[in-house]
DNA sequence: CGGAAAAATAAGAATGGTTCTCATTTGCGC
DNA sequence: GCGCAAATGAGAACCATTCTTATTTTTCCG
């Protein structure tokens, strides 16, 4: 069954002009199912830690490889570091809510707004190629927490 | 007049809690009548070659202790270093159109898409605080020296 | 299958933006 | 003017990322 897996993420490679190489196909098992958002080191780690030999210039230069074939999307949530997510396909574009207290992230998709993205080119003769949409806050979750926060130091 | 303005730029630190001292005055001076967004490093140069003595570390802690006070923006492009710009007051809220080709920065303001942002938030449950939307691109000048390259090419 | 050429890798040095350290200086209330 | 807290200068440290170089793999072809 891995072994398929492994054949099947080797095609995928070499369909996309990139040499099957084992620390690839380790990289593409890792992303594959994940949910999370990771970062180079916790890629990293997470490969060391499958008794995987990975060196830390070779996560850049795949990872990197990997985006140029968008098998990969690299985000940037303006922290000083990347994030790196399975790519679900050309149309799966979507933008970030972000949440300055616990990290989380969640993904939306608004057809509105990506209208009027469009518009706001075309007013500039503006020819785009990718954009992106951050939007940084407090979510449901961490509302509530500093709710009760709130209310546990109001009654001292 | 350079002395009504040094007075007026203390004043300003001043109500902001913050010391008024020479390297920050002369910061906010230079920021004052920018229209271009300048990196650290760029701010830095220009002081020197104003014949301040200003070091690296006090042009960062100085933009941070001036972000913090919402006198100043911190803009991420993306490019791995942050630019600053001169806060025009709390409702001057602009996204930007980038262009990929000879980097230029286009603002712009467009109040539909803010309502879709807030639409999507309320959806969410997510309380935002601030955004970040970067359109990536071709501006239009860039596109016709891109076609003119084009036409060169093709005639050959 | 074996062997050669081309490409990818490991390890760690180098880079570049930014932050930290700590001794010295400065702003500003008294 | 004095004193102390805050800010600064200089450079070390940091951290994510990229580069270097010798070594290993992959692929391809006979």
């Amino acid at each position: 069954m891995s072994a398929k897996e492994n054949q099947a993420l080797k095609q995928v490679l070499r369909e996309h002009e990139l040499k099957a190489t084992s620390q690839r196909i380790a990289l593409l098992k890792l992303l594959n199912g994940a949910i999370e958002h990771f970062d180079a080191e916790e890629i990293y780690l997470e490969l060391r830690k499958r008794q995987k030999n990975v060196s830390r210039a070779t996560v850049y230069r795949s990872l990197e490889a990997l985006v140029d074939q968008k098998l990969v999307n690299k985000l940037d949530f303006g922290d000083g570091r990347m994030r790196y997510e399975q790519s679900k396909g050309e149309d799966e574009h979507h933008d970030h809510l972000i949440c300055e207290c616990c990290g989380k992230v969640i993904e939306f998709f608004n057809l509105e707004m990506e209208a009027q993205q469009l518009a706001v080119c075309e007013e500039h003769n503006f020819f785009p190629s990718t954009h992106t949409m951050h939007i940084f806050g407090t979510c449901a979750n961490c509302q509530h927490i500093q709710t009760h926060a709130q209310l546990a130091s109001d009654s001292n």
